[in-house]
DNA sequence: TGGCTATGTCAACAGCTGTTGGCCTACACT
DNA sequence: AGTGTAGGCCAACAGCTGTTGACATAGCCA
């Protein structure tokens, strides 16, 4: 019984991230992740033509932005902090993406979609000042993705011992400033 | 007229610096530095011995935090703020750490042991209190190591637009708080 | 049963990489 | 003038990479 070419398809890209995530862009091969994947590097190359497309359909990406329409207006840092902290961790998109935006200008391209894109809007919503929420979204992500990189990637070591709710508590109050306070 | 060994080693070893800000590790070729080098190939084993060594003469590096000593309590956070927004752009070393120790696992060490060093003590100090100074440091570096992130790295636009006063007065109390403050 | 197609394998290619050893040559010293 | 040596170049190596095209086989359809 052979394998459907979706069921292929899946494992080559379920493989294809890990490697993604754990080595970045340039370290990982189109024969580890053929590897990984049980699987011949010719099909690889049959089913997503070249490894810049491989990356493309492994590193499709979604913040997955809570509605925050409910949540009292002094408690969106913290909310926003305990979202990250798990999303984080949800799967290995995010690490992808911070393992190869870093020295991939495609990547870096879409990463600043996905935050003006994603983050632009809802600090706009929430500040309701049009001159300042690119900045207040720009702020944000500067300690989201420096929160992410020192606990994920850097493995800084107190960084990496902080419980999520230790995070929350922490980052919430920045958040908070950034999104809807002053300097 | 032949230049001496310590210009040739020096300007192989400022080529080496730009290559591995620009483009990482893995991105940057032996070949590539000697040639900005205008040298041989061979000339860059000759003196550094190989491709680590190379990376690791370009990567020495130094936060070169102030001392804080005679500033005031209530303006430390600012000081710092100020101090790394201009760190960052004083040379590469910083661009060559972050861009390389995102995939390299020996430098992501090297930087822990520069926080940690670095920003420890100084924590330390401050708070007087030895429990929770590495915390206090881990969550300044997530902040100052996510604004290079996104500045100098990921070039989010509303980042990149903002003046060194204006990332002073907003990361100034978020640092404040990290080292001095409570969640 | 015969054949067609989807799925998969194999071997090889051309290019780039770090690295090496042999060779050259300008200069300083005797 | 002769010679040793430091500084530099060249050509080649072995290994790995993305990528390609020819070939094999299992299962479905007529």
């Amino acid at each position: 019984m052979r394998r459907s070419s979706e069921d292929t398809k899946a494992s080559i890209l379920a493989a294809a991230r890990e490697r993604f995530a754990a080595d970045g862009y340039d370290r990982t091969t189109i024969r580890a992740v053929a590897a990984d994947a049980a699987i011949d590097p010719a099909m690889v190359m049959r089913y997503f033509g070249n490894k810049e497309k491989l990356f493309a359909a492994a590193a499709d990406f979604d913040l997955q932005l809570p509605d925050l329409a409910d949540v009292p207006r002094d408690r969106i840092g913290a909310t926003l902090a305990a979202h990250f902290a798990e999303r984080w961790e949800a799967d290995e998109a995010l690490m992808v993406l911070l393992r190869t935006g870093v020295t991939n200008e495609e990547v870096a391209g879409r990463m600043r979609a996905i935050f003006a894109g994603q983050l632009g809007p809802l600090a706009a919503t929430l500040s309701g000042d049009p001159a300042t929420a690119a900045r207040r979204a720009g702020l944000v992500a500067t300690q989201i993705l420096g929160m992410a990189l020192c606990r994920y990637v850097l493995r800084l070591p107190p960084v990496v011992e902080m419980t999520r709710e230790e995070i929350t508590a922490w980052l919430g109050p920045t958040l908070q400033r950034y999104l809807l306070g002053t300097p």
